[in-house]
DNA sequence: GTTGAAAGAAACCGATC
DNA sequence: GATCGGTTTCTTTCAAC
């Protein structure tokens, strides 16, 4: 990271993970910045890979994907092989679009979005025929009532000056 | 939902979802049509509410957001209003970025994004002071293995025709 | 940091085949 | 659906302050 953040990035930020379709001259007028600078800042947080890129996001029960399933899982080895191989596995599965690795009584949080329960079977299937697992929790997802993409970007604490 | 999606709506949306700083000239051209009518599909997938929205997306770790917590709660009641008024109270909450209900023996997952575990702890005191929750059970993400934005569009299945 | 200007690219939208 | 054309808006860059 080449330089910390000061308030206008923050703010610039925080208008850019709300809606990434405002022109630079909006952005520029709401956060109290002249087009030319604010242009700057938004490249040089795109070079610096705080902004990771630009998504158009899908409502996901238009498309027919009605079911998240969140699934539980204990690794069936504790090496870095058969992390590795998990992972990879799980990335080349597209109806996984979450996977934490957690501390804790299970390993492995993912959240799967499928159309059906019928779709969810297959998927599941498919998933422990791949890889050795201990333990496969499912929990099926009754109602979304969140889920929001902007992170809560904050100052950063002051530093100690010793 | 005014029409189906049909093979170029699926196309568009799995470009769209991938990266939404193309120009409508290099979606068409990669879906294999010219501009305009590519142009109105995507104006109609937006008008349809298909597209919610287009956003730019954030490193987590650049902005100073180490941690992330899945957090399991039951519920403190069974009712109607206590699930409303739980829902407002998280969906005030920036640094809650995730809110499922479930089927099973937790009611929530939330998905909670902090710097640290102190910043953690700030928040795990205002939520258990804001709302009667009968269980808490915080689990921490040691590693983010995969998240992503993009739903798995996929053609809806022929439908029986009587 | 500011303003202003200017080239080029895109979005937008109607008309026509 | 395609192609064309034209208006408008935005991006991007470069001056000068």
């Amino acid at each position: 990271m080449s330089r910390p953040l000061d308030h206008l990035d923050i703010k610039i930020l925080r208008l850019l993970q709300e809606n990434a379709t405002h022109s630079v001259a909006d952005i520029a007028s709401k956060v109290g910045l002249s087009s030319t600078p604010c242009w700057k800042r938004i490249q040089r947080l795109q070079m610096d890979g705080v902004i990771t890129g630009r998504v158009a996001l899908v409502d996901q029960e238009k498309i027919g994907l009605g079911l998240s399933v969140f699934v539980f899982i204990e690794a069936g080895e504790q090496t870095k092989e058969w992390q590795a191989s998990f992972a990879t596995t799980l990335r080349g599965m597209p109806e996984v679009v979450e996977v934490y690795r957690l501390a804790g009584d299970y390993d492995y949080v993912l959240r799967v979005v499928v159309a059906d329960m019928k779709s969810f079977d297959r998927f599941y299937r498919r998933l422990i025929k791949t890889t050795e697992l201990k333990n496969v929790t499912s929990r099926f997802a009754m109602e979304k009532i969140k889920a929001i993409t902007a992170l809560p970007v904050v100052p950063p604490p002051p530093q100690a000056t010793p």
